[in-house]
DNA sequence: AAGCTGTCCTGAAAGC
DNA sequence: TGCTTTCAGGACAGCT
């Protein structure tokens, strides 16, 4: 579920809490997320000071002296800080203890992952991170460019803006809600889209991103202290989830189709191939 | 190369 | 009511 602005709000949220403080212990209890928890990880980890913490697509990089924890919140993960001591809930399966501060990771669907990269190359050059495209809020990332990138893709757009091959952090929601606001039917072939739709289309990403990084930071305190929710922040979407539902431009029906294994949401009327 | 599908996992919601 | 089925989602593996 977490896309990147809920990646993102989540590295803000932590980051003024941890950064400069030393793990002082922690414990894991799984050891089956999509790639196996490294049991021995809060023990290696005691002891070294966070340095700093980023965020690449989805990805949050915990940086210390000796390498970087690679954090995955898969579509159910989040990470909460609490008080050392609260007793754990089902699917919490690893605590980063930094003094008076306890780092909880929650995931029940386990798609998520938390990897432990040492120092070196090996950043640029492990396998997950390699491959990542773009970057949506760099400055790097402009109509022009989406447009050279998608002149020999057949592919609909709505599944492109997903492939993290081309650009990181779209998820199923944002993908929908983005093309919505830049009136392109999910439909479309990307190669097919003019350079002037893209010129919709980037602003629209960043607009839909920063408007949930928003919404996120608006409720920060309560993402990071309480117990519920799955880190989504409520939002008004145009259509996702919204079916049946009236367009909020036009009034017309929204519909829904199935792209790959994936629901996309349109209004028909006010988005065109 | 590009583009499909299958797979992992659990809980909520819908269907019977 | 209670059981069963479906769906949701990210991203890799393994096909064609």
């Amino acid at each position: 579920m977490p896309e990147l602005p809920e990646v993102e709000v989540t590295r803000r949220s932590i980051a003024p809490e941890l950064v400069g403080r030393r793990v002082s212990g922690g414990m894991t209890r799984t050891a089956k997320l999509r790639y196996p928890l490294w049991p021995e990880l809060p023990r290696h980890l005691t002891g070294k000071t966070l340095l700093s913490i980023g965020r690449r697509g989805k990805y949050l990089l915990l940086d210390f002296d000796a390498g970087s924890l690679l954090v995955h919140l898969g579509m159910s993960g989040s990470l909460r800080l609490l008080p050392p001591g609260t007793p754990p809930q089902k699917h919490d399966h690893l605590d980063l203890e930094f003094g008076d501060r306890l780092l909880r990771l929650r995931d029940p669907r386990r798609f998520g992952s938390v990897l432990w990269l040492a120092k070196g190359d090996e950043m640029r050059t492990h396998p997950l991170l390699a491959g990542l495209g773009i970057e949506p809020l760099s400055d790097e990332f402009t109509p022009r460019w989406l447009f050279a990138a998608t002149r020999s893709r057949n592919v609909p757009i709505k599944p492109l803006l997903m492939d993290n091959h081309m650009v990181v952090g779209i998820g199923n929601i944002y993908a929908s809600e983005s093309l919505f606001r830049a009136r392109i039917d999910p439909r479309t072939p990307a190669g097919r889209i003019a350079l002037k739709r893209f010129e919709r289309l980037v602003p629209a990403i960043r607009a839909t991103l920063d408007a949930a990084i928003a919404a996120g930071g608006s409720s920060l305190r309560d993402f990071i202290h309480a117990d519920g929710g799955s880190g989504y922040f409520q939002q008004q979407y145009y259509v996702y989830g919204r079916t049946g539902e009236p367009c909020r431009v036009c009034g017309k029906t929204i519909r829904s189709l199935r792209q790959g294994q994936r629901t996309s949401f349109f209004c028909a009327q006010c988005q065109r191939p």
